[in-house]
DNA sequence: TATACGTGGTT
DNA sequence: TAACCAAGTAT
């Protein structure tokens, strides 16, 4: 018997609901912002985990949020933070607009709130990084409000317990309204918990576990015998190849020359060595000669830095030059930073891809 | 509504 | 291997 949330009674959906629960009550996963039995729910701790995992993997998140929560346990330690030590700790989760914006937040809910963060969706919307998926899951997790978060697992689930046609971006909205539906009074946060859970252990992107679902019967797209048709998706756009110049200058000292991103757009804010632009045409030798950072002897290294971003793939050619003592005419906003203090960079993982291609031709004969 | 915005793991 | 995918938000 499948499942038609528009017109199903009140008690049905109930049923619906209370099956979810009881089978996240028998597979629930340790996570580490979960709270434990008899643990009261920390909303800092669930904020942080909420940002951090925005499209990004449980697994990628763990290690960072225990980093964060060793270093910064409350909201106004992290608002006290520098923003370049959240940015530095931050370095290759991606989408640093998320570190600009937590820390902001955090600055907010401590000066604002007073070091608490709302409890309503609609306040808690209101905060930086914080969209409408977000401020739902914090609002029934952190408060037990009988919000509906929507992300991907719930879109899905969503879109095959009741074979929404409609294709993603729009079919967000309408499982939106559908999962409200199932939405219990009690325990809100647990439902939401469980729906992500179940899309992301059982009602998987690709082959399914339809065996092992709470649901099974109920689910429009699996009578259909079309689960992994759903969500529809709209066909996707080819990435562009970029093309890219990048310099690392080194001082006899074994300083290096980097500069820090602009404040928003791509990497904002994360620190970057001296490049061309990025451009689909690419770059002649006598054009990055032009576009060099200093007027030295540069030699072209070996290979290239290959790097993908979600709407383009970029090419780098790394060129080395060696410079000495202090040169009057660099710079723009660049400076120098020692070898040993690499390390303490915002540095995004492409720029890490940069220096460690560097180093290793260094003293190599380019071509 | 459409596009910009990272990275790593899977298929 | 190239494509796909992940607990989205800002503009």
């Amino acid at each position: 018997m499948t499942a038609s949330l528009l017109t199903d009674s009140l008690r049905k959906r109930a049923a619906l609901a209370g099956r979810l629960l009881a089978w996240y009550d028998r597979n629930r996963r340790d996570l580490p912002w979960r709270a434990g039995p008899g643990e009261s729910v920390d909303p800092y701790r669930v904020w942080l985990s909420e940002i951090m995992l925005q499209q990004t993997t449980v697994a990628t998140v763990t290690s960072y949020f225990a980093d964060f929560t060793n270093r910064w346990p409350t909201v106004e330690a992290l608002a006290s933070a520098e923003l370049d030590a959240v940015l530095h700790a931050w370095q290759g989760l991606g989408y640093y607009a998320r570190a600009r914006n937590l820390h902001a937040c955090a600055k907010r809910v401590t000066t604002q709130f007073g070091g608490r963060f709302p409890a309503s969706e609609a306040e808690l919307a209101t905060l930086p990084g914080v969209g409408p998926y977000t401020a739902a899951a914090i609002a029934a997790i952190a408060f037990g409000q009988a919000a509906t978060p929507v992300d991907g697992n719930i879109a899905r689930v969503m879109a095959r317990l009741c074979a929404i046609e409609i294709p993603l971006p729009a079919a967000r909205s309408e499982a939106g309204r559908l999962a409200a539906r199932l939405t219990p009074k009690e325990r809100p946060g647990d439902f939401a918990q469980a729906m992500m859970d179940l899309g992301a252990t059982v009602c998987t992107p690709r082959r399914p576990a339809c065996a092992l679902c709470p649901w099974i019967d109920a689910c429009n797209a699996r009578s259909l015998g079309r689960a992994e048709e759903f969500p529809r998706r709209p066909a996707k756009r080819a990435r562009p190849l970029r093309h890219g110049v990048i310099f690392w200058t080194e001082r006899t000292d074994g300083s290096v020359l980097v500069q820090r991103r602009p404040e928003s757009g791509l990497l904002g804010g994360m620190a970057e060595f001296p490049s061309t632009d990025w451009r689909e045409e690419p770059w002649t030798d006598a054009e990055a000669r032009r576009a060099a950072p200093v007027a030295i002897r540069w030699r072209r290294l070996p290979g290239t830095i290959e790097h993908g971003f979600t709407h383009f793939r970029l090419e780098l050619t790394v060129w080395s030059g060696r410079i000495d003592s202090h040169p009057a005419a660099i710079l723009g906003n660049a400076r120098w930073c020692e070898a040993g203090a690499l390390s303490g960079l915002a540095l995004p993982t492409l720029m890490r891809k940069v220096a460690r291609h560097a180093m290793e031709h260094s003293g190599e004969t380019g071509t």
